[in-house]
DNA sequence: AGCTTTTAAGATAGCGTTACCATCAATCTT
DNA sequence: AAGATTGATGGTAACGCTATCTTAAAAGCT
């Protein structure tokens, strides 16, 4: 028996408009939701009571009972900061969008395992999909839960088709392509490049484009113009000093990050050398760091929060329609932002 | 007897928290809602479930029984990069753990009255609080709000006591007399100072923490050793060259900004001075670029995201409770960083 | 007509929380 | 020391709706 009623509120629920129009609340709500069965003259004495009584659903309790929200989780890793802003911008706008809800999670890149761990607590957490950005469309742990959970994912910026999970990302071969297309342009020949040391897609990719670039030009790969690195800015220092050490120094070097052209810069300085006048150099990824060094980086931008955006919607939208997610990859416009620090031999 | 259950998802519940926790799950819930009286031991071990199980209350149910939903706002700057992605995920954790929404706008800065349009957009949109990050807590019109609309609000971080409406942030004053006080006591007597050109809290705030340190180590202010100018990059180069212009320069320079110390830094690099052997420098925030400059900046760090979901955290509470939010400023610890930016004299 | 199949309508049991007590131990009276 | 007060903890029902199953009547079959 009913002890209290807690609601004070006179607000109209379904029961008031089931009594009032003379049947059960499961006719009512029958009618409202459109379902099957209900007689010409019991669906127009609900739809009258409706009417009279300006009956309005609670959607909390409708969402509660239907169990339809979505939760989608993402990951990222700790620390990361410069990224990370526009990331959860561009997924929260399509989450609220899409009236779905998003769980977040970091992990220590340092700890082996640790995104694996994070992202199974993630699927107990109860998450309908997972959004991925790099370098997590690499970890195969993770990726094989696509199958052996059916949990939908979609990778961010991969760096290069995957194949097996959808992604959303720029071309970075064609970006590449033309960054080192605009360095050649000015007549530069002897152009360095930093590579990522890992054998993710990234660092072949970015490679690629580099070469094309040079192949187009006519100039030859010269494998002591290549270093490869981590994207740190210490590592950055190690390629200055490789590269500056040669007997006959690039006049350029293009990295595949900032932060590496940005300490290349700063080494450079210290040796009393001009950027651009004696070395040019330019990154990747327009960071911050790009536009604190002086001279500003010439480097690529990709709209971050737009392709968190598009692929959060685009994993949403296969979620709510139960339609598979095919595994392509969904390419977003890139920008080359040309600043200071590249020479123009040609004069 | 339960016939079926009906949700396939394995979304963890209040439930399953306390199971985990070896408590009701009423506790559980006076937990998150910061109810009546449960014990430290308890509430920890609930804490620590919700994190492992990585819980997220259910919006729905919460707003079907409590009969409540809230929404708050939080505005941000455009472009502000390197603090959003914390400012998000402290404001976003203590949301989800109070099963709140948040709405978030960017403004720009450069366009004057941007920010009061979009408070008034998420006013009209139904806020039942604000979330102001710096330096939002000087806006007069926003913070006028708080009274005209009966609109709660908490700021973040605003460099000194506000008076007006509640705040969390560091002492900043305390951070900066520290600082200083780290360079005394390396045997540093001419220390130079760059202030914030504004007339805010934080330009005032921060030069007292300098003056305190100064005058307790028996240092007379010199007018000289103090220049003002923007938190950028470029106004650092300036700063630098006056710094290095002076006819008896400072042996260190303190800047209340870290974009401003790794400009001079670099500056210094290439008049040949060596950092710190010619010239120490500290910054301020701890921000990324002071770890990728040579040599890293020693600097003062604030847990953004642990002040950004402290405070979203009290005015959620306080709107729960429908209690009014006291204007107190709440001082959370901040973390002097010492890295290689400063020499040591007294050997 | 006697039987099975369809169909409208309703009974029942949750969905995951919180409000509201009831309980029992601990502390405080006088 | 016995009774009274507090305070931590948890049992129970309810929030307003929908999924699922059951029923009883209507319709279809041989």
């Amino acid at each position: 028996m009913p002890r209290t009623r807690r609601s004070f509120s006179s607000r109209v629920t379904l029961d008031m408009v089931a009594q009032q129009a003379g049947v059960s609340p499961m006719t009512v709500s029958n009618v409202l939701n459109d379902k099957a069965n209900v007689t010409k003259g019991k669906r127009e004495a609900v739809m009258k009571a409706v009417r009279e009584l300006g009956y309005q659903p609670n959607r909390a309790a409708r969402a509660l009972a239907s169990a339809t929200s979505l939760r989608i989780g993402l990951l990222h890793r700790d620390m990361d900061s410069s990224l990370l802003g526009q990331l959860l911008l561009g997924t929260l706008r399509a989450a609220n969008l899409n009236g779905a809800e998003i769980a977040i999670r970091s992990y220590d890149p340092d700890v082996e395992g640790s995104a694996y761990a994070e992202v199974q607590t993630l699927v107990r957490s109860g998450v309908d999909g997972l959004i991925l950005p790099p370098p997590l469309s690499e970890d195969a742990d993770i990726v094989a839960l696509k199958d052996s959970h059916h949990l939908p994912m979609i990778a961010l910026a991969p760096g290069s088709e995957l194949g097996t999970i959808p992604s959303v990302g720029i071309d970075d071969e064609q970006a590449s392509y033309e960054l080192t297309r605009l360095i050649v342009n000015k007549g530069h020949t002897r152009i360095g490049f930093v590579r990522f040391v890992s054998s993710n897609g990234l660092s072949q990719t970015r490679e690629a484009g580099y070469l094309r670039a040079l192949k187009e030009a006519g100039l030859k790969r010269e494998p002591e113009l290549i270093w490869a690195g981590r994207p740190t800015y210490e590592q950055g220092l190690l390629a200055a000093e490789y590269f500056l050490g040669l007997a006959h120094p690039p006049t350029a070097i293009f990295c595949s990050s900032d932060d590496i052209a940005a300490a290349i810069v700063n080494y450079a300085h210290r040796q009393g050398l001009r950027i651009p006048g004696d070395l040019s150099v330019a990154g990747f990824d327009d960071a911050p760091i790009a536009s604190q060094t002086w001279p500003q980086l010439t480097t690529v931008r990709q709209a971050v929060s737009n392709i968190a955006e598009i692929a959060t919607d685009r994993l949403l939208k296969a979620l709510k329609s139960r339609s598979e997610l095919l595994p392509e990859t969904q390419w977003v416009a890139h920008q080359v932002i040309e600043r200071q620090s590249i020479a123009d031999l040609r004069r």
